[in-house]
DNA sequence: GCCGATGTGGCAGAAACTGACAGGTGTGAG
DNA sequence: CTCACACCTGTCAGTTTCTGCCACATCGGC
Protein backbone atom coordinates (compact mmCIF):
# COMPACT_ATOMS: atom_id res chain seq x y z
CA UNK A 1 0.00 0.00 0.00
CA UNK A 2 1.09 3.35 0.10
CA UNK A 3 4.04 4.30 1.95
CA UNK A 4 4.23 7.45 2.89
CA UNK A 5 1.78 7.83 5.48
CA UNK A 6 2.03 8.48 8.78
CA UNK A 7 0.79 6.02 10.81
CA UNK A 8 1.63 2.45 9.95
CA UNK A 9 -0.39 -0.61 8.90
CA UNK A 10 -0.22 -2.14 11.69
CA UNK A 11 -1.24 0.76 13.67
CA UNK A 12 -4.29 1.36 11.80
CA UNK A 13 -5.21 -1.76 12.20
CA UNK A 14 -4.94 -1.74 15.76
CA UNK A 15 -6.45 1.25 15.64
CA UNK A 16 -9.53 0.12 13.99
CA UNK A 17 -9.87 -2.73 16.66
CA UNK A 18 -10.19 -0.89 19.26
CA UNK A 19 -12.58 1.47 17.83
CA UNK A 20 -14.22 -1.83 17.29
CA UNK A 21 -14.01 -3.01 20.23
CA UNK A 22 -15.42 0.61 21.58
CA UNK A 23 -18.74 0.08 19.56
CA UNK A 24 -19.49 -3.00 21.31
CA UNK A 25 -18.86 -1.45 24.57
CA UNK A 26 -20.78 1.46 23.98
CA UNK A 27 -23.66 -0.64 22.55
CA UNK A 28 -23.38 -2.92 25.74
CA UNK A 29 -23.86 -0.03 27.75
CA UNK A 30 -26.57 1.77 26.45
CA UNK A 31 -28.39 -2.24 26.10
CA UNK A 32 -27.92 -2.47 29.71
CA UNK A 33 -28.69 0.47 30.82
CA UNK A 34 -25.13 1.16 33.25
CA UNK A 35 -21.81 0.61 32.83
CA UNK A 36 -21.25 -2.70 34.87
CA UNK A 37 -20.38 -5.10 32.05
CA UNK A 38 -17.85 -6.98 32.65
CA UNK A 39 -14.50 -7.19 30.93
CA UNK A 40 -14.68 -10.50 30.00
CA UNK A 41 -18.76 -10.07 28.20
CA UNK A 42 -16.92 -6.99 26.18
CA UNK A 43 -14.06 -8.80 25.00
CA UNK A 44 -16.47 -11.89 23.98
CA UNK A 45 -18.74 -9.36 22.29
CA UNK A 46 -15.84 -7.76 20.16
CA UNK A 47 -14.67 -11.48 19.65
CA UNK A 48 -11.69 -10.90 21.13
CA UNK A 49 -10.14 -12.13 24.33
CA UNK A 50 -9.71 -10.50 27.72
CA UNK A 51 -6.06 -10.67 27.16
CA UNK A 52 -6.03 -8.56 24.19
CA UNK A 53 -8.67 -6.01 25.34
CA UNK A 54 -6.00 -5.21 28.42
CA UNK A 55 -3.00 -5.24 26.06
CA UNK A 56 -5.44 -2.31 24.08
CA UNK A 57 -7.18 -0.68 27.05
CA UNK A 58 -4.63 -1.16 30.46
CA UNK A 59 -7.61 0.24 32.26
CA UNK A 60 -11.36 -1.33 31.67
CA UNK A 61 -12.74 2.55 31.59
CA UNK A 62 -9.74 3.23 28.87
CA UNK A 63 -12.15 1.40 26.17
CA UNK A 64 -14.47 4.55 25.50
CA UNK A 65 -11.50 6.76 24.48
CA UNK A 66 -11.91 5.85 20.74
CA UNK A 67 -15.28 7.09 20.81
CA UNK A 68 -14.54 10.80 22.66
CA UNK A 69 -11.14 10.92 20.63
CA UNK A 70 -13.13 11.09 17.08
CA UNK A 71 -15.51 13.71 18.20
CA UNK A 72 -12.43 15.60 19.26
CA UNK A 73 -10.80 15.36 15.62
CA UNK A 74 -14.10 16.38 14.32
CA UNK A 75 -14.67 19.03 15.97
CA UNK A 76 -11.05 19.75 15.36
CA UNK A 77 -10.90 19.35 11.78
CA UNK A 78 -14.19 21.47 11.52
CA UNK A 79 -12.15 23.83 13.08
CA UNK A 80 -9.17 24.16 11.15
CA UNK A 81 -11.03 24.67 7.94
CA UNK A 82 -12.56 27.97 9.40
CA UNK A 83 -11.63 31.45 7.83
CA UNK A 84 -9.84 33.97 10.17
CA UNK A 85 -12.84 36.34 9.45
CA UNK A 86 -15.47 34.37 10.59
CA UNK A 87 -16.92 34.99 14.36
CA UNK A 88 -14.82 32.83 16.54
CA UNK A 89 -18.44 32.18 19.11
CA UNK A 90 -20.07 31.18 15.29
CA UNK A 91 -17.07 28.87 14.61
CA UNK A 92 -16.87 27.52 17.37
CA UNK A 93 -20.55 26.40 17.28
CA UNK A 94 -20.38 25.70 14.61
CA UNK A 95 -17.33 23.41 14.52
CA UNK A 96 -19.35 21.59 17.69
CA UNK A 97 -22.42 21.30 15.54
CA UNK A 98 -20.57 19.92 12.62
CA UNK A 99 -18.81 16.77 14.88
CA UNK A 100 -22.40 15.58 15.45
CA UNK A 101 -23.58 12.97 12.54
CA UNK A 102 -26.56 15.08 11.04
CA UNK A 103 -26.23 18.10 12.86
CA UNK A 104 -28.27 16.55 15.93
CA UNK A 105 -27.42 13.93 18.57
CA UNK A 106 -29.76 10.87 18.16
CA UNK A 107 -31.62 9.22 20.70
CA UNK A 108 -29.07 6.44 21.28
CA UNK A 109 -26.15 8.87 21.87
CA UNK A 110 -27.78 10.71 24.29
CA UNK A 111 -28.53 7.68 26.27
CA UNK A 112 -25.00 6.84 26.18
CA UNK A 113 -23.59 10.23 26.65
CA UNK A 114 -25.91 10.43 30.42
CA UNK A 115 -24.00 6.66 31.19
CA UNK A 116 -20.88 8.70 30.96
CA UNK A 117 -21.56 12.05 32.38
CA UNK A 118 -23.15 10.25 35.73
CA UNK A 119 -20.20 7.30 36.26
CA UNK A 120 -17.05 9.67 37.15
CA UNK A 121 -14.43 7.00 36.08
CA UNK A 122 -15.75 7.39 32.21
CA UNK A 123 -16.49 10.97 33.04
CA UNK A 124 -13.02 11.44 33.24
CA UNK A 125 -12.06 9.87 29.95
CA UNK A 126 -13.86 12.45 28.34
CA UNK A 127 -11.78 15.20 29.91
CA UNK A 128 -9.18 13.63 28.70
CA UNK A 129 -10.39 13.94 25.22
CA UNK A 130 -11.34 17.64 26.30
CA UNK A 131 -7.66 18.38 26.79
CA UNK A 132 -6.55 17.59 23.52
CA UNK A 133 -9.06 19.97 22.01
CA UNK A 134 -7.40 22.49 24.52
CA UNK A 135 -4.34 22.46 22.14
CA UNK A 136 -6.43 22.89 19.36
CA UNK A 137 -8.57 25.80 19.97
CA UNK A 138 -5.68 27.25 22.00
CA UNK A 139 -3.95 27.58 18.21
CA UNK A 140 -7.04 28.72 17.01
CA UNK A 141 -7.57 31.53 19.25
CA UNK A 142 -4.00 32.22 19.05
CA UNK A 143 -4.72 33.87 15.94
CA UNK A 144 -7.31 36.29 17.50
CA UNK A 145 -5.34 37.19 20.49
CA UNK A 146 -3.31 40.05 21.70
CA UNK A 147 0.74 38.71 21.13
CA UNK A 148 2.54 38.29 23.98
CA UNK A 149 1.86 38.22 27.78
CA UNK A 150 1.85 35.78 30.02
CA UNK A 151 1.42 31.79 28.93
CA UNK A 152 -2.06 31.47 30.63
CA UNK A 153 -3.47 34.24 28.67
CA UNK A 154 -3.20 31.93 25.42
CA UNK A 155 -3.88 28.42 27.67
CA UNK A 156 -6.83 29.75 30.28
CA UNK A 157 -9.05 31.09 27.43
CA UNK A 158 -8.89 27.81 25.89
CA UNK A 159 -9.63 25.81 29.06
CA UNK A 160 -12.18 28.18 29.83
CA UNK A 161 -13.85 27.48 25.91
CA UNK A 162 -13.64 24.02 26.36
CA UNK A 163 -15.24 23.88 29.89
CA UNK A 164 -17.82 26.20 29.35
CA UNK A 165 -18.78 24.00 26.26
CA UNK A 166 -19.00 20.86 28.85
CA UNK A 167 -20.59 22.55 31.33
CA UNK A 168 -23.21 23.76 29.02
CA UNK A 169 -23.36 20.06 27.02
CA UNK A 170 -23.86 18.18 30.47
CA UNK A 171 -26.77 20.62 31.90
CA UNK A 172 -28.39 19.76 28.08
CA UNK A 173 -28.10 16.13 28.38
CA UNK A 174 -29.01 15.69 32.15
CA UNK A 175 -31.81 18.28 31.67
CA UNK A 176 -33.64 16.39 29.16
CA UNK A 177 -31.85 17.45 25.55
CA UNK A 178 -35.11 19.71 25.26
CA UNK A 179 -33.57 23.23 24.92
CA UNK A 180 -31.87 24.90 22.15
CA UNK A 181 -28.50 23.57 22.63
CA UNK A 182 -26.83 25.90 19.88
CA UNK A 183 -28.18 28.67 21.64
CA UNK A 184 -26.91 27.81 25.10
CA UNK A 185 -23.50 26.95 23.49
CA UNK A 186 -23.28 30.47 21.82
CA UNK A 187 -24.36 32.02 25.27
CA UNK A 188 -21.72 30.56 27.10
CA UNK A 189 -19.09 30.93 24.25
CA UNK A 190 -19.51 34.75 24.32
CA UNK A 191 -19.46 35.11 28.01
CA UNK A 192 -15.94 33.90 27.72
CA UNK A 193 -14.52 35.39 24.95
CA UNK A 194 -15.89 38.62 26.47
CA UNK A 195 -13.41 37.97 29.65
CA UNK A 196 -10.66 37.73 27.32
CA UNK A 197 -9.68 40.07 24.86
CA UNK A 198 -11.12 38.32 21.74
CA UNK A 199 -11.44 40.22 18.64
CA UNK B 1 -20.80 15.00 75.03
CA UNK B 2 -22.98 17.83 73.22
CA UNK B 3 -26.33 16.67 72.30
CA UNK B 4 -27.71 19.52 69.59
CA UNK B 5 -24.14 18.05 67.28
CA UNK B 6 -25.82 17.09 63.67
CA UNK B 7 -22.98 14.79 63.13
CA UNK B 8 -23.41 11.61 65.39
CA UNK B 9 -20.37 10.99 67.59
CA UNK B 10 -19.66 7.85 66.04
CA UNK B 11 -19.84 9.64 62.19
CA UNK B 12 -17.01 11.80 63.50
CA UNK B 13 -15.57 9.56 65.08
CA UNK B 14 -15.45 7.62 61.50
CA UNK B 15 -14.44 11.08 59.90
CA UNK B 16 -11.55 11.29 61.94
CA UNK B 17 -10.73 7.62 61.07
CA UNK B 18 -11.23 8.64 57.69
CA UNK B 19 -8.98 11.78 57.91
CA UNK B 20 -5.99 10.23 59.35
CA UNK B 21 -5.66 7.19 56.72
CA UNK B 22 -5.88 9.96 54.55
CA UNK B 23 -2.54 11.70 56.11
CA UNK B 24 -1.02 8.48 55.84
CA UNK B 25 -1.51 7.80 52.49
CA UNK B 26 -0.20 11.32 51.67
CA UNK B 27 2.74 10.66 53.37
CA UNK B 28 3.53 7.73 51.70
CA UNK B 29 2.93 9.29 48.58
CA UNK B 30 5.31 12.00 49.28
CA UNK B 31 8.20 9.56 50.74
CA UNK B 32 7.92 7.19 47.60
CA UNK B 33 7.47 10.05 45.50
CA UNK B 34 4.38 7.87 43.36
CA UNK B 35 1.35 6.75 44.09
CA UNK B 36 1.80 3.30 43.44
CA UNK B 37 1.87 2.24 47.15
CA UNK B 38 -0.67 -0.74 47.45
CA UNK B 39 -3.76 -0.75 49.94
CA UNK B 40 -2.35 -3.36 52.05
CA UNK B 41 0.68 -1.01 52.64
CA UNK B 42 -1.31 2.00 53.41
CA UNK B 43 -3.71 0.05 55.96
CA UNK B 44 -0.96 -1.36 57.41
CA UNK B 45 0.66 2.29 58.19
CA UNK B 46 -2.64 3.29 59.13
CA UNK B 47 -3.11 0.89 61.78
CA UNK B 48 -6.15 -0.56 60.12
CA UNK B 49 -6.79 -4.14 57.93
CA UNK B 50 -7.14 -3.67 53.99
CA UNK B 51 -10.87 -4.64 54.54
CA UNK B 52 -11.82 -1.37 56.75
CA UNK B 53 -10.09 0.76 54.48
CA UNK B 54 -12.21 -0.46 51.51
CA UNK B 55 -14.91 0.30 53.95
CA UNK B 56 -14.69 3.48 54.50
CA UNK B 57 -12.61 3.97 50.52
CA UNK B 58 -14.74 1.79 48.19
CA UNK B 59 -12.58 2.35 45.64
CA UNK B 60 -8.67 2.92 46.52
CA UNK B 61 -7.95 6.48 45.17
CA UNK B 62 -10.65 7.42 47.51
CA UNK B 63 -8.89 7.73 50.08
CA UNK B 64 -7.46 11.79 49.26
CA UNK B 65 -10.97 12.83 49.40
CA UNK B 66 -10.41 14.31 53.06
CA UNK B 67 -7.86 16.19 52.08
CA UNK B 68 -9.26 17.99 49.05
CA UNK B 69 -12.54 17.90 51.10
CA UNK B 70 -10.96 19.71 53.69
CA UNK B 71 -9.57 22.74 51.69
CA UNK B 72 -12.79 22.94 49.88
CA UNK B 73 -14.57 23.39 53.37
CA UNK B 74 -11.83 25.87 54.21
CA UNK B 75 -12.17 27.78 51.29
CA UNK B 76 -16.33 27.85 51.64
CA UNK B 77 -15.82 29.06 55.01
CA UNK B 78 -13.47 31.76 54.57
CA UNK B 79 -15.88 32.90 51.68
CA UNK B 80 -18.92 32.95 53.81
CA UNK B 81 -17.48 35.29 56.04
CA UNK B 82 -16.36 38.07 53.07
CA UNK B 83 -18.37 41.17 53.54
CA UNK B 84 -20.91 42.24 50.27
CA UNK B 85 -18.81 45.15 49.93
CA UNK B 86 -15.77 43.52 48.92
CA UNK B 87 -14.23 43.23 45.66
CA UNK B 88 -15.19 39.33 44.20
CA UNK B 89 -11.82 39.15 42.71
CA UNK B 90 -10.07 40.12 45.89
CA UNK B 91 -12.53 37.89 47.97
CA UNK B 92 -12.24 34.77 46.15
CA UNK B 93 -8.47 35.20 45.86
CA UNK B 94 -8.58 35.91 49.84
CA UNK B 95 -10.42 32.62 50.26
CA UNK B 96 -7.90 31.08 48.53
CA UNK B 97 -4.94 32.61 50.43
CA UNK B 98 -6.76 31.78 53.46
CA UNK B 99 -7.27 28.04 52.91
CA UNK B 100 -3.55 27.54 52.90
CA UNK B 101 -2.28 26.96 56.26
CA UNK B 102 0.18 30.00 56.87
CA UNK B 103 -1.14 31.89 53.23
CA UNK B 104 1.63 29.72 51.43
CA UNK B 105 2.26 26.38 50.34
CA UNK B 106 4.87 24.12 51.96
CA UNK B 107 7.28 22.01 50.17
CA UNK B 108 5.64 18.91 50.96
CA UNK B 109 2.49 20.02 49.89
CA UNK B 110 3.45 20.98 46.63
CA UNK B 111 5.02 17.73 46.00
CA UNK B 112 1.80 15.49 47.51
CA UNK B 113 -0.17 18.07 44.80
CA UNK B 114 2.38 17.81 41.84
CA UNK B 115 1.25 14.19 41.99
CA UNK B 116 -2.20 14.95 42.19
CA UNK B 117 -2.12 16.91 39.36
CA UNK B 118 -0.02 14.48 36.93
CA UNK B 119 -2.10 11.20 37.86
CA UNK B 120 -5.72 11.21 36.22
CA UNK B 121 -7.13 9.15 38.97
CA UNK B 122 -6.17 11.14 41.98
CA UNK B 123 -6.73 14.36 39.93
CA UNK B 124 -10.76 13.39 39.27
CA UNK B 125 -11.04 13.53 43.22
CA UNK B 126 -9.79 17.25 43.33
CA UNK B 127 -12.21 18.28 40.64
CA UNK B 128 -14.62 16.18 42.49
CA UNK B 129 -14.09 18.59 45.65
CA UNK B 130 -14.13 21.70 43.42
CA UNK B 131 -17.69 20.40 42.24
CA UNK B 132 -18.95 20.66 45.62
CA UNK B 133 -16.86 24.25 45.39
CA UNK B 134 -18.74 25.52 42.99
CA UNK B 135 -22.11 25.11 44.22
CA UNK B 136 -21.04 27.41 47.49
CA UNK B 137 -19.26 29.83 44.84
CA UNK B 138 -22.43 30.43 43.00
CA UNK B 139 -24.22 31.58 46.34
CA UNK B 140 -22.21 33.90 46.78
CA UNK B 141 -21.72 35.04 43.43
CA UNK B 142 -25.73 35.17 43.53
CA UNK B 143 -25.72 38.71 45.10
CA UNK B 144 -23.45 40.02 42.54
CA UNK B 145 -25.18 38.72 39.23
CA UNK B 146 -28.50 40.08 37.71
CA UNK B 147 -31.18 37.74 38.89
CA UNK B 148 -33.33 35.82 36.38
CA UNK B 149 -32.22 34.21 33.13
CA UNK B 150 -31.50 30.89 32.34
CA UNK B 151 -30.53 28.47 35.32
CA UNK B 152 -26.92 28.07 33.21
CA UNK B 153 -26.50 31.36 33.95
CA UNK B 154 -26.15 31.13 37.68
CA UNK B 155 -23.85 28.17 37.77
CA UNK B 156 -21.83 28.58 34.72
CA UNK B 157 -19.67 31.76 36.56
CA UNK B 158 -18.92 29.91 39.37
CA UNK B 159 -18.09 26.50 37.07
CA UNK B 160 -16.13 28.84 35.07
CA UNK B 161 -14.35 30.53 37.95
CA UNK B 162 -13.56 27.19 40.16
CA UNK B 163 -12.09 25.27 36.53
CA UNK B 164 -9.90 29.02 35.59
CA UNK B 165 -8.37 28.80 39.59
CA UNK B 166 -7.68 24.81 38.62
CA UNK B 167 -5.83 25.53 35.63
CA UNK B 168 -3.57 28.65 37.24
CA UNK B 169 -3.02 26.45 40.33
CA UNK B 170 -1.81 23.54 38.19
CA UNK B 171 0.27 25.55 36.19
CA UNK B 172 1.73 26.96 38.82
CA UNK B 173 2.36 23.74 40.19
CA UNK B 174 3.68 22.15 37.12
CA UNK B 175 6.04 25.06 36.50
CA UNK B 176 7.66 25.56 39.52
CA UNK B 177 5.81 27.55 41.90
CA UNK B 178 8.39 30.42 41.71
CA UNK B 179 5.61 33.32 40.76
CA UNK B 180 3.39 34.87 42.04
CA UNK B 181 0.12 33.04 42.68
CA UNK B 182 -2.54 35.60 44.00
CA UNK B 183 -1.32 37.69 41.10
CA UNK B 184 -1.99 35.13 38.38
CA UNK B 185 -5.41 34.28 40.14
CA UNK B 186 -6.26 37.72 40.73
CA UNK B 187 -5.51 38.04 36.94
CA UNK B 188 -7.38 34.81 35.80
CA UNK B 189 -10.56 35.59 37.69
CA UNK B 190 -10.91 39.39 36.52
CA UNK B 191 -10.93 37.81 32.49
CA UNK B 192 -14.01 35.61 34.09
CA UNK B 193 -15.71 37.22 36.48
CA UNK B 194 -15.00 40.28 32.86
CA UNK B 195 -17.36 37.97 30.86
CA UNK B 196 -20.13 37.39 33.33
CA UNK B 197 -22.05 40.48 34.26
CA UNK B 198 -20.50 40.44 38.19
CA UNK B 199 -20.65 43.66 39.49
C1' DG C 1 9.02 -20.51 0.53
C1' DC C 2 11.57 -18.77 4.52
C1' DC C 3 12.33 -15.48 8.54
C1' DG C 4 11.91 -11.91 11.67
C1' DA C 5 8.58 -8.87 13.74
C1' DT C 6 4.35 -8.29 15.82
C1' DG C 7 -0.19 -9.40 17.58
C1' DT C 8 -2.95 -12.85 19.99
C1' DG C 9 -4.48 -16.36 23.37
C1' DG C 10 -4.01 -19.12 27.48
C1' DC C 11 -2.37 -19.59 31.96
C1' DA C 12 -0.83 -18.35 36.45
C1' DG C 13 -0.68 -14.90 39.66
C1' DA C 14 -0.89 -10.15 41.87
C1' DA C 15 -3.77 -6.56 43.35
C1' DA C 16 -8.22 -4.40 43.98
C1' DC C 17 -12.53 -5.12 45.73
C1' DT C 18 -16.99 -7.63 48.15
C1' DG C 19 -20.15 -10.66 50.94
C1' DA C 20 -20.70 -13.15 55.10
C1' DC C 21 -19.71 -14.22 59.60
C1' DA C 22 -17.58 -13.72 64.20
C1' DG C 23 -15.67 -10.89 67.85
C1' DG C 24 -15.01 -6.65 70.41
C1' DT C 25 -16.47 -2.13 72.18
C1' DG C 26 -19.39 1.24 73.79
C1' DT C 27 -23.93 3.02 74.74
C1' DG C 28 -28.38 3.06 76.87
C1' DA C 29 -32.30 0.81 79.27
C1' DG C 30 -33.73 -1.43 83.21
C1' DC D 1 -24.45 -2.75 87.67
C1' DT D 2 -25.81 -5.81 84.20
C1' DC D 3 -27.62 -6.98 80.15
C1' DA D 4 -28.98 -6.31 75.48
C1' DC D 5 -28.39 -4.03 71.43
C1' DA D 6 -26.17 -1.43 67.78
C1' DC D 7 -22.09 -0.59 65.44
C1' DC D 8 -17.49 -1.10 63.93
C1' DT D 9 -13.64 -4.08 62.92
C1' DG D 10 -11.06 -8.21 61.37
C1' DT D 11 -10.81 -12.71 59.13
C1' DC D 12 -11.74 -15.51 55.32
C1' DA D 13 -13.22 -16.88 50.98
C1' DG D 14 -14.42 -15.47 46.53
C1' DT D 15 -14.97 -12.27 42.34
C1' DT D 16 -13.14 -8.93 39.16
C1' DT D 17 -9.57 -6.36 37.26
C1' DC D 18 -5.07 -6.29 35.53
C1' DT D 19 -0.07 -8.25 34.41
C1' DG D 20 4.05 -11.31 33.21
C1' DC D 21 5.26 -15.01 30.55
C1' DC D 22 5.39 -18.22 26.92
C1' DA D 23 3.72 -20.61 22.81
C1' DC D 24 1.40 -20.00 18.54
C1' DA D 25 -0.44 -17.81 14.39
C1' DT D 26 -0.17 -14.21 11.07
C1' DC D 27 1.79 -10.81 8.24
C1' DG D 28 5.23 -8.33 5.49
C1' DG D 29 9.70 -8.38 3.31
C1' DC D 30 13.50 -11.04 1.10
Amino acid sequence: MAKGERPTLTERRAEELRAAIARTAMEIFVADGDTSAKVERIAEAAGVSPRTFHRHFPVKEDVVRPLFRATAEAVANALRDVPDTADPVEALVAAWTAAMPGGRISEFDRRFLTLMVTTPEYRLRWQEADAELCEVIAGYLDRRLPAGGHPLHRTLPAYLVVHATRHVFEHWITSGSDEDLDALLRDALRMVLAGAAVR
